[in-house]
DNA sequence: CGTTGAGTTGACCATCGTCAACAGGAGTGG
DNA sequence: CCACTCCTGTTGACGATGGTCAACTCAACG
């Protein structure tokens, strides 16, 4: 499946906001039941295949997108090269807050996506008539920039061990907020994207990861970890 | 003066919002005049003197503020002292954004800040019955945030010079913003402040200075830098 | 099976942090 | 007026954390 390029089977009918699985935990849960019908108008099922591009930097910002399925990278890219994760979303998470004419970093699926997408213009039209809609849209954002500013704490005070150690904690809470307290805790994203998303190289995260092993403070698994001593774990995180 | 304990000789009758030299630079700039004086009646002034708190990290978050003069710093501290500096604010710039119970983080005055301050509540309720204020106050959170995601990039992915060349330039184009291009940039915080905001030790800035001085590309000035070499300066951040 | 790509591990090294000494200016008091 | 302290900033020597380079394993896939 090429980048960019999709959604055969989906819009079946009953993929409605109506039965939206996240919508509680989208901006759309500032929705009264009777707007519903009128937003489902504007926006469009998307899906997108592992690797696929939702965006990219400084192209045209002619949509945002509302995340149901799946896992994005969102991420920024130096003239030279070097990768930036500026962040991970999730169903819920809402994509292209700045609202700029261009996006300002690029997304694309860590695996198989599907988002509803909305034109830029028609949303920023129809918030200019939901003051409810805008002040979520608000409260989600400075949400987004307090995640930031941690982000900030961890990039720049932060060593090795202590990165990875809170990366896994605050991942392992947001899954479960998605779905359930597990044992495991599922990494779809590469040794590259943590990496990239700490500020490391993907040695040493992956050192890391094997000292913490021998450490019993988690186990490695195929596709994930399982915490060990979470006591251990979050002692790391908060240091 | 004692920190958090001011504002003597302030509020001298003609400090109103219709005199206000940074309203065009700030929030305010969402409302039209027949809305200032009510807007007047929220605000209080208040002056702080260098090294004064603003608010700190975790207290109740009972009010927003409104620069109008100074330097602020905005940091956070982890347990064992360590600590990142978010930012700086300068004129025009509103702080308080989270809209949360308690303070994200801390602000405290680098130099003689004069700031507008207003209840929380207050201010949430004005919000309220002004959706054109909300949508200003969205658009200056989308672009702090914006500003947030670039500092990750500094912080997880260049090296030290490149990090310092990026301050300086950012700065210098702020500065130049209030007060139109000079070619002296006067860098009112410590080195420590620097090192703290750019996730690097004070020796480490110290170094980074005094070889952009060898160099030719800066001249250090006191209390400020001189840019000899922007060309070479905007090379290097940009890189 | 051979190839590919992700992940792991080791050896070595560079950047930046640590520790320490020192310089210079501001403020204080004899 | 000078001696003294204090504080900030600079510089040097050394070391540690994490980066670089390379070899290797292993699973997936044709």
């Amino acid at each position: 499946m090429s980048p960019a390029q999709l959604n055969g089977s989906c819009r079946l009918g009953k993929e409605v906001c109506i039965d939206c699985k996240v919508r509680f935990m989208s901006i759309c849960s500032a929705l009264e039941a009777h707007e519903l019908p009128e937003f489902d108008v504007l926006i469009q099922r998307a899906n997108f295949a592992p690797r696929a591009a939702l965006f990219a930097q400084d192209q045209p910002a002619d949509a945002v997108y509302n995340l149901t399925e799946g896992v994005v990278r969102l991420y920024k890219l130096l003239p030279d090269g070097r990768r930036q994760i500026i962040g991970f979303a999730l169903p819920g998470d809402f994509l292209g807050l700045a609202m700029a004419e261009r996006y300002g970093f690029s997304a694309d699926a860590v695996d198989t996506v599907s988002a509803c997408r909305l034109a830029r213009e028609e949303f920023a039209h129809y918030l200019d008539a939901k003051p409810h809609l805008l002040r979520r849209l608000h409260e989600y954002t400075t949400h987004e920039l307090s995640l930031a500013q941690d982000q900030m704490v961890l990039l720049g005070r932060r060593n090795a061990e202590e990165k990875v150690a809170t990366f896994l904690v605050n991942w392992r809470d947001r899954w479960a907020r998605l779905t359930g307290k597990a044992v495991t805790v599922p990494l779809p994203m590469s040794r590259q994207d943590i990496a990239d998303f700490l500020g490391l190289t993907i040695e040493t995260v992956s050192r890391t990861f094997s000292r913490l092993g021998k450490d019993k403070t988690i186990l490695i698994v195929p596709d994930g970890i399982r915490v060990l001593d979470p006591q251990r774990m979050e002692r790391l995180a908060a240091a």
